[in-house]
DNA sequence: ATGAAAGCGCTAACAG
DNA sequence: CTGTTAGCGCTTTCAT
């Protein structure tokens, strides 16, 4: 069942049938009518990809992630798509890993389906976020415009947005300081732009609350809960009152390490996670996390590309601020 | 840059362009190699829209589930995603969401996009299995195959690839009465064809152990850790030993209103969760947790997708059984 | 082994 | 307001 079929039972053209279906004004009512009854009729559905053809593009984006199973992305991708349903666009999804020959690939390959824009989630893409390691963005940047989520990178076709993690760190640190904290722990699991930019928050914030950076207590540890525990189990001499840490996951294994040296959570250890994600209220007791706001990141996005592909001009760098929320592990 | 520019500076047809871009054996070695050079040369890619035009397909699967966010799924199109993507295959995701009329829109949206394969996760998609609820999967799949992880109907053009709700839930079940547990509390929160296959194990393993089923023990639920707890803490007369739970959320909400209650994990109450997610871990005590085996579910989903379309024959239903996975939750 | 040419189903410019 | 027609870029007979 194709227009021909569909024109041919309506006794009118092709062009015509076209014109329905792309619900032009310059219609008669009452042929739209006659032409919808018979498209209703036959079941009839315009073959996407001719369409996609003649207009050089099928009304899709590309989706690029390091991994949907990871909790934080998984729910970005939940708000991206959502979001780019209510336009009318589908989305291809792409889970790239981690590592920068496969994130490149996933890019390429992406961009081989001719997909209408592309958003990347995560600062992962960007790596150190020098000219090298940028190119290949740069370069997609010609084809499509390109979204990054929580990674910045200054260049034309390059739209960034994302969530305050220096502010959303100094802020958390801060609080820890407020209540007395002289030692705190920061546990981070990547060297990416947003965990480093964490970093400094972490660190401009001991500075300006009279406390000095001590690079024993910045540990670096693959975000699996029991990896920290354990680990934190083998060290001798580290000692600490207080832990944040740029996931999650990251501080409920600190939070598994002291309640099972038999020490109390906030009185002797005070922590703060990153993300509120669910594990925050799993864990016993329950984790005060940065709530990095990936719903409103998601949207924003969405929305800037939709008005972009309209043809208007947007922004290249939209920064959403980070809330702390406040749960059992901490005092104040 | 199209495939009659590269014909143009190779000195060759477009017809063989197209044979070399498809590895065509009815190619000199000499000319592909000169094709090649043209193509690499020019950093040509063949323009997807038209080869699905010629072909009708674009080497797209479709997959659809409820809610990404949700760990389980998220994992699920994880495993499903990777492995499509060693076929060459690319996915186009939909989140559904519950509601039956957003479900069958979803499918309907999707097989617009004229994918070749359709996969639903989750057991929601059948309804109560009955015709009237399935008719729309019927439908689809006259237009592609469909396959559904975790869910069963009996049709030709469906394959189905399941684990095994029932005999997880009976064993869980047949563990904590080993134990010597009494009252068994089980958790729910939908009326899906595998949610009631759990409940089914639930109820034999009790009579298969002497114990009889009463249905205050049942209860029902939304999926959400502090629900579950708060809901505990203003029942008056419930009185349990035990409890088993289709998703590890409710089981960890268990696990919170026993402790909060001064009670002991495993002393006083033993528990059991379903899926093994990392809340599993998360939660103290540590859960012992149903694992449905999602990787080796999607793994031969993808695989056994990958035979039919080649044309070969396939089973329409494959079972995966189910592991319990040991933690402090519970004795023996 | 290679080329010519006819589609695939739709959009849009142009003519009326 | 409606129809005719020329692409869009590729695959695939059918010749040679």
């Amino acid at each position: 069942m194709n227009i021909y079929d569909i024109a041919a039972l309506a006794g009118v053209s092709i062009a015509t049938v076209s014109r329905v279906v792309n619900d032009s004004p310059k219609v008669s009512e009452k042929t739209k009518a006659k032409v919808r009854a018979v498209m209703e009729e036959q079941n009839y559905t315009p073959n996407v990809f001719a369409r996609g053809l003649g207009l050089n593009s099928m009304q899709t984006v590309g989706i690029i992630c390091p991994d949907v199973a990871d909790a934080y992305m998984a729910s970005a991708v939940a708000y991206l798509e959502k979001r780019l349903r209510c336009y009318g666009y589908d989305c291809i999804l792409y889970c790239s890993g981690y590592e920068e020959k496969t994130r490149k690939k996933a890019v390429k390959l992406i961009l081989n389906k001719r997909v209408d824009a592309l958003i990347l989630v995560g600062s992962q893409y960007i790596g150190d976020g020098g000219e090298a390691d940028t190119r290949y963005l740069k370069e997609a940047s010609e084809e499509v415009p390109v979204f990054l989520i929580n990674a910045y990178v200054r260049c034309d076709g390059i739209y960034c947005v994302l969530a305050d993690g220096y502010q959303g760190m100094y802020d958390a640190v801060s609080r820890l300081a407020d209540e007395g904290r002289k030692r705190i722990l920061f546990l981070y699991d990547s060297n990416s732009y947003s965990a480093l930019e964490k970093m400094q928050g972490y660190e401009d914030a001991l500075r300006d609350n009279g406390l000095h950076v001590e690079e024993s207590l910045k540990i670096y540890m693959k975000n699996k809960i029991q990896k920290v525990r354990d680990f934190l189990f083998v060290q001798e001499n580290l000692e600490f009152d207080a832990a944040v840490a740029t996931e999650d996951g990251l501080a409920v294994g600190v939070v598994k390490y002291v309640r099972q040296k038999g020490y109390s959570i906030p009185e002797d250890v005070s922590i703060i996670g990153y993300n509120n994600s669910e594990l925050a209220v799993c864990c016993e007791p329950e984790l005060s996390s940065v709530d990095s706001r990936g719903e409103a990141l998601c949207r924003t996005a969405v929305d800037t590309m939709m008005t972009l592909l309209k043809g208007k001009n947007v922004k290249h760098k939209i920064v959403v601020p980070c809330k702390l929320v406040k749960r059992r592990s901490t005092n104040l």
